[in-house]
DNA sequence: GGGGTAAATGAATCGCAATTCATTCTTGGC
DNA sequence: GCCAAGAATGAATTGCGATTCATTTACCCC
């Protein structure tokens, strides 16, 4: 049996499909003549981050990733899904690597970066782990794409991506443990038991609920459940 | 890049070079010869699911497979490691899938064969969820390369592996969300949280707290630890 | 010691897929 | 309309790696 047998070849047609019908392939596109001219590199340059192009391929390869596994996913299925052409993708990014790298990176940021603005104004050990909780809970309905690739390829024991989304981790549980300890500090929380096992428990009975969610297709109320865990957990810290 | 670049290539030589000094590797062994005669296909036949080479290729399969990942592990990499040619291990498998079938499968019925005979004697939720999780943690310790694999590959998207590795962990919840159930009808625990969460919690827990041991290296004292989880969760849905 | 059987070997096959690059298209200025 | 310059293309290159199978080796019985 060759590596791919087991890969559904089909599924693909429909988005590229949808593609050519609203007329963005590439020697299709026309009414596009005017985005360009009138921003010139401010806003959206032709190559680069910020282009239309780039994010289509990114949001392609989260896709495609979701469905087969990075392994089991040409660049040529990527580009195909992207309706651009196989090249064309090494023209906005280094390699197949950077492509998962980067989709990876900012959908990291994009949470880190929402929890703390969020940490603004909602102060209360109890109202942010809740908070936290929802985020993560609901990163599900944002995008299932994106939340399939968190399930299955940052557990990746391959080097680069182990590597690199270890970071990502470590961070969440830090914001976590720090949480716990300013409330046991403030004696809301038992001091007992070790902040770290506590953020480990958050993070993993979350991160399960959201997996099974994932796996089965099963949907459920984001808010509803983040509440109850929470309720459960916080019962099993709070101080008596 | 071509994919396996980022693959430590050294690291294999040593075990390899083990089984040379012990005489192990095929066309050098010789002292296996009053082993076959006396016992007559009742114990150790020569292929099958029963013979030695059948389990180091088994062994081997683990380490390389946790090391650097399934897709990663040239069937080359394993027969190499497990002292045989690279055609032996069709003699003994149908395919590379099979392998890590086999090698998943496995230690899944085990896991369940022990907590089985476990709760012939062990009667009680509480005291059932803490054997649980004790186990659980433990196959940290039991077998590293294993407990990788368990965090890294079981996860993964290609269909082969996700489809029928969840059998397993659905089961694993079943078996908690029946006794988070027994103890919310004996009135021990309370019945305002749905046993699926608390199963999934139970679940997602005690795996992250494996999964960040088994990633940063860190041991510790699963019994403790184990106990700090259980008496967490216990807190958080035992009846007020 | 010879011959048959089973086990093991590992070089060769065959297909796939990441990346490259010569070629083609598009565009905006003249 | 014509001409660079930059984008985009996708066929060709290249190398890897799962699986096969013709050949070799080990072992047993006579």
């Amino acid at each position: 049996m060759n590596r791919n047998s087991f890969l559904a070849k089909s599924c693909q047609f429909i988005r590229v499909a949808a593609l050519e019908i609203s007329g963005l392939r590439p020697g299709l596109k026309r009414k596009a003549k005017t985005t360009r001219p009138d921003l010139t590199k401010a806003e959206a340059p032709a190559t680069g981050p910020g282009s239309e192009k780039y994010q289509r391929i990114l949001d392609a390869a989260v896709e495609v990733i979701a469905e087969h596994g990075y392994f089991s996913s040409p660049v040529s299925a990527i580009a195909k899904r992207a309706g651009v052409a196989d090249g064309t993708i090494y023209l906005y990014f280094k390699s197949k690597d950077d492509v998962l790298r980067t989709a990876i990176d900012s959908t990291f940021d994009k949470f880190h970066r929402q929890v703390e603005e969020e940490f603004k104004t909602l102060h209360g050990p109890r109202e942010q782990l809740e908070y936290i909780a929802q985020v993560h809970l609901e990163s599900h309905a944002v995008n299932r794409s994106m939340a399939v690739l968190m399930q299955t390829e940052v557990r990746q024991s391959a080097k680069f991506i182990a590597e690199f989304s270890h970071h990502h981790l470590v961070k969440y549980i830090q914001v976590v443990r720090e949480v716990v300890r300013r409330g046991q500090q403030e004696g809301i929380f038992r001091r007992d038991v070790s902040d770290g096992v506590v953020a480990h428990c958050m993070f993993g009975a979350i991160d399960e609920l959201l997996s099974s969610a994932v796996f089965t297709g099963r949907v459920y109320d984001s808010k509803a459940t983040a509440a109850q865990v929470i309720d459960v957990l916080l019962s099993g810290i709070q101080a008596r």
